[in-house]
DNA sequence: GCCTGGCACTCGGCCGCAGTGAGTGCCAAG
DNA sequence: CTTGGCACTCACTGCGGCCGAGTGCCAGGC
């Protein structure tokens, strides 16, 4: 019970904290939440609070600022995922339903989720690996030329220039295309690989050397490199919060401009099924130590099409902006997965 | 001759104060620039310069800087064009020549053009009014469903999905695909409406709504929709042009997320076929007053495919941006143009 | 007529200083 | 274990003075 009362100072001071972004103090806690005990008593919460490293003072005779421990510690135990109102939920609905074609809906879920959050937003186009071919096309362009595009089942669209060391025409591409189709066509790209294995033998010899570039491309394509897409929107956000933080909105906005880094952020959290969240040097990114990452993945329950969320100071209301990425990931989770 | 000083002095001011970033007082120009004439001229020829709006001094008692007008006049009769080193040139002809695709070489050219100018870098995906129709693809998805895929000859993939009244299968889609290859294969897309119209009358008349549905898609495609697509790198950037920029720093990047804003600015220049700088409030867009513009289109010649440029703030090296924008454009030009 | 050196003036930036007040830690009493 | 009291710390603020870069003006020289 004294240990209850501890954690509800710890709730107490991130709560004002990051309403106020000053330093709260012992006085202000007793008086604004209803604790029911005086400010001394709960000044000894806090030194204990400040010795087991939940909160830290940023210099003697100021009030106390939570860690990033006392950041993981409120979001792991003290807080819910405060539930969104209808308006909300109606609004979300209403941006994302007049979207055209893949790219809107993405183009609009992450700006929603930018406007919504008030925060740096990201998300992932839907992986290639999770994503079904829904078919194959190939064109020829030249004598030696040729264009593949892969079509998915979220409507992504691949497409690649293909020079062969062989003469092409209209008949070989076709045929080319039927052999793809027959064997790719409804599978997932996951699988890709071993039923690409076998199709090698089963055509004429002459059009293997072409066929492998293509079945190369396809397993390539699906390798996610290292630059799979992402959007992103509200960077001007980051002013937002606090003044000391400009000092490092360069290395932050150096960070978020590497794709490579993004992914890794916001892909980690595509596999589990919930809403994940890095504080400050959980990132393991150095650059974004002072930041809070929020995601998750979207659609088609265990195997997620992608992932997306929000980054922003760690001084953050993580129930709300939980929520919000939660709402939009399912609604675009089921935007992606009826189409 | 008195007005050839004083614009050498004006020339001064700003080489100095894109260097410093700090107001330029008559002492130190007259010593570090070989004007041959003592401060006290100087001060005379400043002082004039300001009468005539050119410069001004940010509080009494301190050196001047350049006004809107004062860069205006800077670009327009005081700077040639910086040319490149050798090895500058090189240096953006291999980091663009790996390029995949489009998509690819439009993410390297603005990675490449921020990193060069260090300033916040854009570029336009090709226009498909200024490309021509290379292939068009119709596949069947179901009984009465149809994907079509139009291919660009600068490797651009626009699709989308028809939903047809009356029900398809391949032999149809066969014969939509033939009418509209046969019609615009080869057309440039700025042609298609004209071509398009009379092709309604030569066909099957159980095609023609499902015809005109798919023309309605390549027109409308064609109508440059607001979010016509562009990239953007170097954001970081901003943060370096010094302090008191800080302020307004949100609002600019509020404005460079506004894509409707951007395209305007960079896509104005594609049309003049030389590099335009917009200096402060000739961007007419309000946020953007402490900022420049420098913008030029690629490809083509005439029909230029689009634009790119960067954004940076006016005191900025003019010389140099501007031939870096230009070389950055020719390369991407060559690149797509050969293609 | 233009250039130049000299001179008085302005004013933003940079100390150093003391006063203020929020907040702490400790202690003794309930 | 809680509480009120008390001394202490220290960031922040406002004030006054100094400094110096930079200006404008003027009278003298080429």
């Amino acid at each position: 019970m004294l240990e209850d009362r501890r954690l509800e100072v710890l709730r107490a001071i991130v709560e004002d904290f990051v309403l106020s972004n000053e330093p709260v103090g012992s006085k202000a806690l007793a008086e604004r939440h209803s604790l029911g005990v005086s400010p001394a008593t709960v000044r000894n919460d806090m030194s204990a609070l400040e010795e087991e490293g939940y909160i830290t003072q940023p210099h003697t005779s100021a009030g106390r600022i939570p860690t990033d421990k006392g950041y993981r510690l409120f979001v792991d135990r003290l807080s819910g995922v405060k539930p969104l109102s209808r308006a909300e939920r109606r609004a979300i609905q209403s941006f994302l339903e007049g979207a055209v074609d893949l790219d809107d809906v993405v183009r609009r879920s992450v700006r929603l989720l930018a406007q919504l959050t008030r925060q740096v937003a990201v998300v992932q186009y839907p992986s290639l690996s999770s994503s079904s071919v829904r078919h194959i096309e190939v064109v020829t362009l030249g004598p030696r030329r040729m264009l593949m595009v892969m079509i998915t089942d979220t409507g992504r669209v691949e497409q690649r220039i293909i020079d062969s060391l062989t003469p092409v025409d209209d008949e070989i591409a076709g045929e080319l295309r039927a052999t793809l189709n027959c064997a790719l066509a409804g599978q997932r790209l996951a699988d890709a690989p071993e039923v690409v294995a076998t199709l090698s033998d089963q055509t004429r010899p002459e059009l293997r050397p072409c066929l492998a570039t293509m079945t190369g491309v396809v397993l390539e394509s699906l390798a996610e490199r290292p630059e799979e897409r992402l959007a992103m929107a509200g960077t001007a956000n980051l002013t937002r919060a606090s003044v000391d933080f400009a000092d490092s909105l360069r290395s932050i906005l150096e960070a978020l401009e590497e794709q490579v880094v993004l992914m890794k952020l916001i892909g980690s959290a595509r596999e589990t099924g919930t809403v994940t969240v890095r504080i400050g040097r959980e990132t393991d990114v150095d650059a974004l130590r002072t930041t809070a990452v929020v995601a998750t993945g979207y659609g088609r329950g265990p195997f997620a099409l992608g992932g997306m969320g929000v980054v922003g100071p760690m001084r953050m209301d993580y129930p709300w902006t939980m929520a919000a990425v939660r709402a939009v990931a399912k609604y675009v989770g089921e935007l992606l997965g009826a189409d």
